[in-house]
DNA sequence: CTCCGTGCAAAGCGTTTGCATGCCG
DNA sequence: CGGCATGCAAACGCTTTGCACGGAG
């Protein structure tokens, strides 16, 4: 796998940010030092280091996907009215049995997540 | 709120359905009974029962959002691979501290999700 | 020198929306 | 009848892709 300065930055700025930031969001950040990069390289790149298990992706119903460069066990909360993410400790789930599965289904993971309103978000 | 064929046909058949339909493959299903109807339709009024609280909407990464007429209390687990959606007993999650909030933070629900394998998906 | 990765722009896909018409109440 | 809901099609936002060029190895 060859290594390019886009790709270099696009990761090191992601795992920089705490921010969950979007496809959008980091390819702005990636651009102050790179300002030539486009988008759909910051799409590839993210990508491919999903695909290296270097990152993570956030499911958002409707909404644009965000990305997460810190790959520790931990789960987030969702404001439902901006769509942040913030990072919330793993929740405990060792020690609750874990609902049977449909017959021939094989688990292998699970995603939790948290609903709320962030500060900004709440009068 | 008037009651339209078209939304009559929506609600019926999405509950009717345990498949988690996407809105286009709803779409598909109340066209065999109402032809004329369009899919803007039935996006309008999956949001409208969505906002009375009569069906739930999953997330998924990415793909297309699926649609639950089911209400009560249950866990999905989704296959990795095609994406389809089965039901699943909800989790025991009482007695389970729930993970501290980040300040001002205001948690009021959650989502759990199972990732797995499909039966139809295994080989 | 090779050929993978990039920039650019267009295409793709699910979803939303504007507008004139239709139909519920 | 009045006005909300619909059908239709265009617009939209995010993401993916095709293509020719450029730079890493």
């Amino acid at each position: 796998m060859r290594i390019t300065k886009q790709r270099e930055i696009i990761l090191e700025e992601l795992k920089k940010l705490s921010s969950h930031p979007s496809a959008d969001e980091l390819y702005e950040q990636v651009r102050r030092r790179f300002p030539h990069v486009s988008l759909g390289t910051v799409y590839r790149n993210l990508d491919l280091l999903l695909k290296l298990g270097l990152i993570s992706k956030l499911s958002v119903a409707g909404g644009q996907a965000r990305y997460d460069g810190n790959i520790s066990r931990h789960d987030h909360v969702r404001c439902v009215s901006c769509g942040r993410v913030h990072d919330i400790a793993a929740a405990p789930v060792e020690g609750v049995a874990l609902p049977e599965a449909p017959p021939g289904f094989v688990i292998s993971d699970y995603r939790l997540e948290f609903l709320g309103r962030c500060p900004d978000c709440r009068e």
